[in-house]
DNA sequence: GTCTATAGCCAGATAGAC
DNA sequence: GTCTATCTGGCTATAGAC
């Protein structure tokens, strides 16, 4: 008797189907976003179950209810927060235009992009640095950038004489480095050049553009 | 009579001296060996106090008799790191060779370095976003680094045809990023690049001469 | 100065009412 | 699904013998 109630209750939920489901994803998804709150600014150890229930202006114990424990809850933000900065990385990779144009557009639109999510490239190297099999995880992903492309078209590039020679992955590192650095280092930078919240903004806006001229200049043959 | 004997064990302690000036270093500084292993693998909230005495091989309760609390213990530890990554970027503002020396000689030795202490980067730019004081604490350090004559050289440089304009507030993190990043992000080079711990070791090797070049090549004037 | 034993607290996790 | 109340373990810190 007891085992055809509980039949009935999943058929009950499998006929509510989509509504059933919403609902769900609702109060999972508020749990969510405050988890990312807190654990970016705090990492996975200084981070707070109540802080988050709190944050997300729910129970602690309802934590528990959708994501086991806290180790589970913050793989599903790394996840998340990770499946924003690969599509950014990506777009360098596997567009067809020029080198030229993919070191423009990817660091003004990186850039801006980050401008938004400060917290994030923070957090994630902090915690693929702690943790070195997340990688992994995120490897096994599908859309985790691959450099081939990148390569081959760079190397077109320096042998028809436009671009001076230098290796793909070195390359690369330098874009990204270049790009990821000043929201990694702020604190330091802000510091070293007296800057403060506001020229901090200023300093990040031109170098939407300086960026990209830097490594031009650099790679590209006079 | 306990208080003339506590009195000649003092008396006793003052003869000798050195000696157990000596010791008693040795053990305070064990334990600070011990926490920076730790405290760099792990963060202030990752840190146990007790792998910290294990790491030392000594007491738990020895750590609170030299450092009365955790957080002591850590501002020591982070102090100590800042006090090694100080003169290094200090290196390349503060002597009087040309931008292009300064740059070829910083990231020879800043590579060099950094490769014989590669949690270094990590442990300071995450507690500097963790906790944004620390910053403040450190400023009034003496040895601390400076812009301005940097920039002056700098400066001069361009106004005579050396060099390309650039600022120098942008010059300067660049130059750092290019040269921090690899060990901030060793595990996303490692998984974009597909390189094993010796392959990474040899990108970083010739690293210690090609981001001089990548740069020079970029504001020096053809 | 160095140890053992333990106090005291706090945070993650769960039981169980509704 | 959501809440309150509580268990449990682990960690910092200290008391106290030697």
């Amino acid at each position: 008797m007891l085992f055809f109630v509980s039949l009935s209750t999943k058929w009950l939920n499998y006929l509510v189907g989509m509504k059933n489901t919403d609902n769900k994803e609702t109060t999972e998804h508020q749990i969510l976003e405050a988890a990312k709150v807190v654990f970016q600014a705090k990492g996975m150890e200084g981070a707070r179950m109540q802080e988050i229930a709190d944050q997300a202006g729910i129970n602690k114990a309802m934590l528990h209810y959708y994501y086991r424990s806290k180790e589970k809850l913050f793989e599903a933000v790394f996840k998340s927060a990770f499946l924003l900065l690969a599509p950014q990385l990506n777009a360098i990779l596997n567009d067809d235009s020029s080198i030229e144009d993919k070191i423009k557009n990817f660091t003004f639109n990186y850039v801006t992009f980050m401008m938004k999510h400060p917290y994030l490239p923070n957090f994630i190297f902090q915690e693929l640095n702690r943790k070195e099999d997340f990688i992994q995880l995120l490897k096994q992903n599908t859309g985790f950038p691959k450099l081939e492309k990148f390569k081959s078209k760079l190397d077109s590039e320096i042998s028809r004489g436009i671009l001076n020679p230098i290796e793909a992955d070195q390359l690369f590192v330098n874009i990204i480095a270049l790009n990821i650095f000043p929201f990694l280092g702020k604190p330091l930078i802000k510091a070293f050049a007296n800057k403060d919240d506001k020229t901090y903004k200023d300093f990040l806006e031109s170098r939407k553009t300086e960026v990209a001229n830097f490594i031009i200049n650099s790679i590209k043959r006079q």
